[in-house]
RNA sequence: CGCGGGGUGGAGCAGUUCGGUAGCUCGUCGGGCUCAUAACCCGAAGGUCGCAGGUUCGAAUCCUGCCCCCGCAA
């Protein structure tokens, strides 16, 4: 069984990983274009192909896959793993591979389709998502499951711990997805269309904190988008990204987005329900700061507004 | 040349406009108060003000060049 294996972020290196260490010989390796990257524009290998020049893989890179298919077939392998690619394969690509195209994918199918799976299982308040292993077929994340597994999200889980969590998770059920194939002993399941949900790609302008809902949703806004592309708000006419933060239930006096207190333990900012105590946070052009950092250099007093001005 | 913010004891900042003794809030160390404390009181240590040059009697501050960090945009 000759793989291929197709990603690109962090997340997608784990369970390429773990099918090498499962002694599955992976030829080649799919992934996207360098990027220019920072304020010098960089160009910059995705993270999947740095660990596959490391381990000495070939990789291949396109700019539309599928328009490559001819180059696609040439690499000659039965399998496909796809891991958060980010391009949509057609169905000339999927049958480039005899022995089908399997897909990674972050939550608990056929719930989050799409490209933000973790992010919107906490921004939903979900107490619980998961990976699927499904057969790629020409829809969005709609194929067969053929291997789910579980975890639990905490109270102070960010996108960030959670996918760590994932893509390990994602690399033991690939895994396994091989050798139940390998084996034949493979089971597909069809997913159930009615209770099938879709999430779009996150913009920056899915991250604006609106101070009017509640601390305890904001809080999850804020763990959603950590540590990318982070939830953000104003204050004093500039821009403030906030990693961290907890949702008090006390309610205070003052107006929606007014520090009613701050200390070394954090900023306590009033919303529109609850308080939401901001323990790290970034002012635009400065580093990444604790509320306790902020208090001390004055940064944040009693009585600033959050939110206000444009 | 994409736009912008910044580099000052261990941390976060003020001071730079208009050159003239190194300041604030913390932390650390020592002492005190207290049943006790992340609270309070007293005291101490700790800084080539990013680097290099220039102007000046005198530069954190003015001029020139360079390095590094960060937000936005891509």
């Amino acid at each position: 069984m000759k793989i291929a294996y197709a990603g690109a972020p962090a997340f997608s290196v784990s369970p390429l990983r773990a099918i090498l260490e499962a002694g599955y010989p992976v030829s080649a390796v799919i992934t996207q274009p360098d990027k220019p990257v920072g304020r010098k524009g960089v160009l910059t290998p995705t993270p999947l192909k740095a660990f596959a020049a490391e381990r000495g893989i070939p990789v291949y890179t396109f700019q539309k896959i599928r328009d490559c298919a001819d180059e696609v077939r040439a690499i000659g392998a039965d399998v496909l793993v796809t891991c958060a690619y980010g391009q949509i394969l057609t169905q000339e690509i999927l049958d480039a591979f005899s022995q089908g195209v399997y897909n990674i994918h972050a939550s608990l199918l056929p719930r989050w389709r799409g490209a933000s799976p973790i992010q919107h299982a906490i921004l939903a308040g979900d107490r619980v998502t998961g990976v699927t292993i499904m057969r790629t077929d020409i829809g969005l994340d709609t194929g067969d499951m053929l291997r789910v597994g579980e975890t639990a999200i905490s109270e102070d889980d960010t996108a960030e711990t959670l996918a760590l969590r994932l893509t390990d998770l994602g690399g033991k059920l690939i895994v396994e997805a091989l050798k139940d194939l390998e084996a034949g002993r493979a089971v597909f399941t069809k997913q159930n269309e009615d209770t099938a949900t879709l999430c779009k790609k996150i913009k920056k302008q899915d991250c604006a904190l609106d101070l009017k809902k509640s601390a305890d949703e904001l809080c999850r806004l804020i763990r959603a988008m950590n540590p990318e592309p982070l939830a953000f708000t104003r204050l004093h006419g500039k821009l403030v990204n906030v990693f961290f933060a907890e949702a008090l239930n006390d309610n205070a006096a003052g107006a929606i987005g007014e520090v009613v207190r701050a200390d070394k333990t954090g900023i306590y900012v009033k919303a529109g329900a609850g308080i939401l105590k901001i323990v790290q946070m970034q002012l635009e052009g400065g580093k990444k700061l604790s509320a306790c950092d902020l208090v001390n250099g004055r940064k944040v007093v009693v009585g600033d507004v959050f939110g206000s001005e444009a």
